[in-house]
DNA sequence: ATGAGTGAACTATGTTGATAGTGCACTAAT
DNA sequence: ATTAGTGCACTATCAACATAGTTCACTCAT
């Protein structure tokens, strides 16, 4: 399969943001098993080692887990995941409101944006 | 002076960034000169030519002109930049909501953390 | 006319990301 | 014990980015 990368942005860290939020919005779930390096490099249609930089990296900020000899699996850390998802919440967040402010938007301006572009958008609570 | 650049992203990408919203928030007026590229190398601590390929991106995407031996200046299309704002409105408002729903957050949890987070946050229209 | 300042074009070098390919060490199932 | 599947560790090559440095052509003020 091959897959839309960004040539901005090296592709091991969209693929590292990537996993990120399938991890956050459940589609992984803790303990899961993810796919083999090999496995995972064909999927996505990028070279083993490419991968293997992406498991180090997910290793290295807590959200997966690596056993030799039998994979890479997600965290089992339910509290990890549920702060995981709290620190993506805030960083995109600010960047946004960051970005608005920097381009001179006002208050009113994003929110009438924000509504006019969320028609078929974000799910509503169940409740 | 040592800028800031994420290691992300090449440099001269963040720089056409930078100038963009500098100009959409109206920091460099329309059909003003912007620095020489010695000047500006120098202003933000890097190459020339560096510099070049971000004044060349610029004309590229109509925001600047460029007069061989005079400078590059910020276009006097005030409607090309009228365009550029809105344009680049869409773009960071989509690709904030595209995230919020690639992780899963509900309308009303992206609304509470805005709310959370503009407290010393955007200006208010005049009005 | 001259010279300072400008963008444009070119060569060269070093770093990083991505690729290809090989081999090794560990684990689990057989 | 053997084997298949796994992550890990290398070497090597290529392209893009950023740098340094030089030269050229154009414009404008003097």
């Amino acid at each position: 399969m091959a897959e839309d990368f960004t040539s901005s942005q090296p592709i091991y860290l969209q693929l590292v943001e990537r996993l990120c939020k399938q991890i956050v919005r459940g589609d992984l779930s803790p303990g899961e098993k993810m796919p083999s390096l090999r496995d995972m490099a064909i999927q996505v249609g990028v070279n083993p080692n490419t991968v293997q930089r992406v498991y180090t990296e997910l290793e290295r900020i807590a959200v997966a887990e690596t056993r030799r000899g039998q994979g890479t699996f997600v965290t089992s850390d339910e509290s990890r995941l549920l702060r995981l998802r709290e620190e993506l919440m805030v960083s995109y967040v600010t960047a946004f409101l960051n970005d608005m402010r920097e381009m001179g938007f006002t208050l009113q301006e994003v929110m009438r944006s924000l509504k006019e572009h969320q028609a078929q958008g974000l799910p509503n609570d169940e409740r």
